[in-house]
RNA sequence: GCGCCGAUGGUCCAGUGGUAGGACUCGAGCUUCCCAAGCUCGUAGCCCGGGUUCAAUUCCCGGUCGGCGCACCA
């Protein structure tokens, strides 16, 4: 094993560039750190990346997909807490120029909890009191002001000053912001599902380690809504799908991973959100379908303290990569948090509506407050009557069976209201069932990490016929290409036949790549290197019998296929349907030279 | 944001106060003809701005970008 593990992300990070992954984006201007170009075959891949979680985390769940803007005003952020807890309060050292989340600074002293809600002027008069001084040069804090960081891009809507808007932080929240229509078109039942792919942003003070962490990403998220009472995920389907977990009781104690299966996972009691655990078991099989290292591959439970404002619970699916378990994507419980603060915020409705089984019927007490008669008499203060008899009937109706009038409290003071005036009624109604808010739980992806991760998990290092080689392991149904099509040499009318293969292949759709130039052997370690799994080459006995060679990335060996079933032995190699192996198993096999 | 280190062809590096060299890659040709072969030729570079200097890629200052550490990662 030539395989080395020193400095993966440098030889990674340089192959990209070489081979056209990713490279800075702007270079030419000198860049911004934190923003990325993918090249024409980091495109492809990532295309790839993005279809294959279409198929399974939409199409095979019956799943809609929608594209909401990329940028969204404030008041929905608002109401979605972000502007508040995307917003951290930084102090800065001025003697050191340390800086500090000051938030963190008070709550360290233990005097106060949760001072993250606090202002920066209530912060700075804490820090005075509390007599903090700088962690790192010692020199005291107080007078200093507290400013504020948002990591949201803000931006401005319209003409002149606008209006106030922000570029999204995360897909999520214009799909949980549109509920009320994708609850139409999911015909008012529940559970539903909606995905986005697309970009977020985020204003990363320091964007670090090429794709891992940007300004710019490409997100996959689900939003699964659901009635939490009644709906169930299809654990059946994922229960013996094994899971590598870190639990928090893990990372307080003992420090081990826990292997479990999803079923053991849930009945145990560490996943205790159901819906967390089938997604996690769903995401394994996914990650390990693509390329993901199983080796390298956990799930870790936030710590309490850790949680998004929004996440009730949260496992984070983590890559070993660089030294060091990267967040690839995180699977989060937010409840009911989200809508419920939409719903209060926002003119729209996010309830949905339970018929029950059977209707009941209930006897119901009610107020019509007669407004003509309140009005006149109590002038400003009847419209607080009006209110404060209609919550007296919910809280107390039986205040409105004895006597002839009823005393409530309104507008500071006691009103004796007769009872023919507050259109006291009980009604029998019929109800055929409710109206509740879903909960969501939501597998969150980062497209651009996964690509990362592909590449550096799968990047290995041999030596074929005593040379070096570097090639990428990706799966067929990720690579860019599936293969490369070549003439053996540039001569005897080789690149003829190889180039209508070529175009054949093409036109049915199949990703391949032509090559007539330079030796052999470095057009085979060129598609090794951008990982295309298969190269088919034409040779002199093509000529004879219409057979070409076809090679495999990995083991380097080669087979002969009939030229007209080329296409199909692709399109079943690229889908997953069939191995190499499996494909050599009834094929005559080759050897270097291309002969049996 | 802070600190340390770095930035030279497409890539990886060497080097210099008088505008640079190698390896690989890439292109043309010869040769070879199933795993980065060989030969010839060619394309192509000193991150940006300011300062010092007759002269700066080189020295100084600032910035940008990158790596690492700290902080941050809702």
């Amino acid at each position: 094993m030539t395989d080395d593990d020193e400095h993966r992300l440098a030889r990674v990070t340089e192959l990209a560039k070489r081979r056209g992954f990713f490279f800075a984006a702007n270079e030419p201007y000198g860049g911004v750190a934190g923003f990325w170009t993918y090249g024409p075959v980091g495109a492809a891949l990532k295309r790839n990346v993005e279809q294959r979680w279409r198929e399974r985390f939409a199409h095979e769940e019956g799943h809609m997909e929608i594209q909401s803007p990329t940028i969204i005003p404030e008041p929905v952020f608002e109401a979605s807490g972000h502007l508040d807890d995307f917003t951290d309060w930084v102090i800065e050292c001025p003697t050191c120029e340390t800086s500090y989340r000051a938030d963190h600074l008070v709550e360290g002293t233990g005097e106060v909890e949760d001072a993250e809600g606090l202002s920066a002027s209530a912060l700075e008069s804490l820090i005075d009191e509390l007599d903090i001084s700088c962690r790192s040069c010692g020199d005291s804090l107080q007078g200093i002001s507290v400013g504020e960081f948002n990591l949201m891009f803000s931006t401005a809507i319209g003409p002149g000053k606008g209006e106030p808007g922000y570029l999204r932080p995360e897909t999520a929240q214009g799909t949980i912001v549109d509920f009320p229509r994708l609850l139409e078109y999911a015909r008012g039942d529940l559970p539903f599902g909606a995905v986005q792919i697309g970009p977020a942003y985020r204003n990363e003070i320091s964007p670090r380690r090429a794709i891992i962490r940007v300004r710019e990403m490409t997100q996959a998220e689900l939003e699964l809504f659901y009635d939490p009472e009644e709906d169930e995920p299809p654990l059946g389907a994922v229960a013996a799908v094994e899971l590598e977990l870190y639990p928090v009781e893990a990372q307080e104690g003992d420090g081990e991973h826990r292997r479990l299966t999803v079923a053991e996972a849930v009945d145990g009691g560490i996943i205790d959100n159901p819906w967390i655990a089938y997604y996690l078991g769903v995401a394994t099989t996914w990650f390990h379908e693509i390329g993901v290292d199983p080796a390298k591959l956990r799930f870790r439970q936030h710590l309490p303290g850790e949680r998004a404002h929004y996440a009730a619970d949260c496992w984070d699916a983590e890559a070993y990569l660089d030294d060091d378990w990267i967040e690839l994507a995180g699977f989060a419980y937010r409840t009911n948090y989200d809508l419920n603060k939409h719903h209060e915020y926002s003119d729209g409705s996010y309830t949905v509506f339970k018929p029950y089984d059977e209707p009941v019927t209930v006897e119901r007490a009610t107020v019509d407050p007669d407004m003509a008669m309140l009005g006149p008499e109590y002038g400003a203060a009847a419209a607080d009557i009006a209110s404060a008899l209609e919550a007296l009937v919910e809280t107390n109706p039986n205040a409105f069976e004895t006597g002839d009038a009823v005393t409530i409290e309104a507008a500071g003071e006691t009103h004796e209201i007769a009872l023919e005036t507050t259109g006291y009624t009980v009604e029998t109604v019929t109800e055929s069932g409710e109206h509740i808010m879903p909960h969501v739980t939501e597998p969150a992806f980062g497209i651009d990490r996964l690509v990362y991760t592909l590449l550096e998990h799968n990047f290995h290092e041999d030596v074929v016929d005593g040379e070096p080689r570097a090639y990428l392991e990706l799966p067929p149904t990720v690579s860019p290409n599936v293969a490369g099509v070549f003439p053996l040499v540039d001569a005897d009318g080789l690149p003829e036949r190889a180039r209508a293969l070529a175009d054949r292949l093409a036109s049915a759709g199949l990703p391949i790549t032509y090559d007539e130039r330079g030796a052999i052997g470095r057009r085979y370690r060129r598609q090794d290197e951008i990982g295309t799994p298969f190269c088919l080459t034409v040779d002199h006995r093509t000529l004879e019998d219409d057979t070409v060679t076809l090679r495999d990335r990995d083991s380097t060996k080669q087979i002969r296929v009939e030229m007209v079933e080329v296409p199909e032995v692709l399109r079943s190699l690229r889908s997953g349907e069939m191995s190499f192996e499996a494909v050599a198993a009834n094929t005559e096999a080759v050897d270097r030279e291309g002969n049996s």
